[in-house]
DNA sequence: TTGTAAGCGTTATCAC
DNA sequence: GTGATAACGCTTACAA
């Protein structure tokens, strides 16, 4: 087991001091060209690789990106995953990622740990439980200590920086407006609770579909889900007695539940009771039926995020006060749980 | 913007130095009673928190551990990532995350990356084209630089080193004795190419089960599948002609394509072929008829990988050269695209 | 009890 | 052209 061969010991090696060294291998045009030669040859031959760690408190920056989600288990966040890395990677950047599961302290904690110069900047969607807290103030100190933030999907007004979410509201509005136009009249709505943004936002989008194609909005055809666990009788129950023949759903999990329990009731997808959901992801497309989704691309949200986070390490810190916020474009993946156009 | 505290400044602004500052920190005994105090609530009071990036450098070790995987946005590689990130999180490591995209060149160059100190070891499940090719000299590499390595489910015997994987031949035993147990004649089997080691091994099983059960292993039963993007038409094709009435599927995607392909046919799962899975994710879950499967552990499997690799780390050098190959257990998942038990 | 200095691996500045 | 030296932030012998 050789250790990891350093400057210092290409020095010694070659008889030449370390800052000849470190010059040669970056070219200097101070040095002279024999040197150069050699040292670089030697370099190659024994695999040199400058360390990380060493650059990294040299030039008080990592190179890496810290992001930091609810949780992994799920289409949505992997496709994010998916789309920082890759702009990351092009740019010479690495990942680190951490989960909060939902939790607000283990947020806050992870914050601590990555902000002690593990990381140059997050990436970061917002625990539930964060949300609902309101208490953003880890947020607010890794801003005041320069460190840049991009918030995405579950983000938050009152904080200032860089984020990149989904047009919830024209997807959602989308997704009603198509099952207005394939015949339904009566629309349900299954969404999650209030303090979760995007379930605010979608039920908004659903609200003014209906109201811009004067349906009245009725309280009763609206479901709003608190806990995922329960989710499956909670939509049961819901659809039990109603009389409904188009459901839109705030994600593919309550959609693929509502069309069994359409199914339990007797009725048919898509045939009595049309339904869409929102994100797409690998059940969707496989279900049977398969399902008629607003597509969230997650990846392309990595993606502007991760561009959006290095832009700002890399700006100089003085162009760095403007903060934008991406929205990327939903599509309306039309698949066979609902009808057909007329 | 204030940028972070640091020793020195502390040491400044209460005239003391550096040193001392350290050492109070650290709770030496050396220290007065009263500096030690006055140093410590001062650093308290602004927040002090010691740069990792120092510490890494000064200790030689980064206290974060890297995973490389083929891809994430699967289920299976998403639960091992979070399991890493579980006993990672409680024993006071990050994990940094790197895609090899199934390719050897990204593979290796992640590899290079991470390598030059950004993490004190790897977890790594290989790329396709890294076992197509047979070329694992980049491994062999970081376990000379005494980078310790853990490599799971996709394993290679040529490497010294811990491994953590699912009996994946008793698995599909159980998956095909399974099928035997509810009156299956004639099994077919879905896998991949041989080179992909868990295809050889599920295959294997398949064929010990049928062989204990005194039944032909044919040829021409069996498909072997070389690229996932055509799989569903080549299960089509295969199954079009064949008169199977069970079914094992070394997948979920290719089980639920043959599910798909068997309707099509104008026959019914279960009732007259029987399908099982290997793997459980959400689809195998929700899908219509929900799949039978042999249940992949992956939580546990990150979980015991980082154990192994958080253990190697942290062991004196000495005792290190035993190396230790944990298999997690697979379970049957008994659900509804198979007949149930006679 | 406190401070000095060396070292972790680099790079940049300046002197020779 | 080449080499000392300081610095990044921290720890730890070793002096004082």
């Amino acid at each position: 087991m050789k250790p990891k061969l350093t400057l210092k010991q290409i020095a010694k090696e070659l008889d030449v001091s370390i800052s000849t060294v470190s010059k040669a291998l970056r070219d200097s045009p101070e040095i002279g060209e024999e040197t150069r030669k050699k040292i670089k040859a030697f370099a190659k031959f024994y695999n040199y690789k400058p360390n990380n760690i060493a650059l990294s408190l040299k030039n008080r920056k990592t190179k890496t990106i810290g992001i930091i989600i609810p949780e992994i288990v799920h289409h949505f966040f992997t496709t994010v995953i998916s789309g920082v890395e890759k702009v990351a990677n092009e740019m010479g950047y690495n990942v680190l990622v951490c989960l909060s599961d939902n939790s607000f302290d283990k947020e806050v904690l992870n914050m601590e740990m990555l902000a002690n110069g593990s990381t140059d900047g997050f990436i970061m969607s917002l625990a539930k439980e964060t949300m609902q807290k309101g208490d953003y103030h880890h947020l607010q100190e890794a801003i005041n200590q320069g460190m840049p933030l991009v918030l995405f999907d579950r983000v938050v007004d009152g904080i200032t920086c860089d984020k990149v979410i989904i047009d919830d509201v024209i997807g959602a509005k989308k997704a009603v407006q198509h099952l207005i136009d394939v015949g339904c009249k009566k629309i349900g709505l299954i969404s999650t609770v209030d303090y979760v943004s995007v379930g605010n936002l979608r039920t908004r989008g659903y609200q003014q579909a209906l109201e811009e194609n004067n349906i009245a909005v009725e309280e009763q055809h609206i479901l709003k889900i608190e806990k995922m666990e329960d989710s499956e009788t909670a939509i049961e129950n819901f659809l039990k007695d109603k009389d409904l023949d188009g459901i839109f759903a705030v994600n593919e999990h309550f959609a693929i539940s509502a069309i069994k329990a359409v199914k339990e009731c007797g009725k048919n997808v898509p045939e009595d009771v049309s339904v869409i959901g929102f994100t797409d992801g690998e059940l969707s497309k496989r279900f049977i039926p398969s399902l008629t989704t607003v597509s969230q691309p997650g990846s392309k949200m990595g993606e502007e995020a991760a561009r959006l986070l290095i832009e700002k390490l890399e700006s100089k810190n003085d162009e760095a006060e403007n903060y934008r916020t991406i929205i990327v474009e939903t599509g309306l993946v039309t698949r066979n749980s609902t009808k057909s156009e007329k």
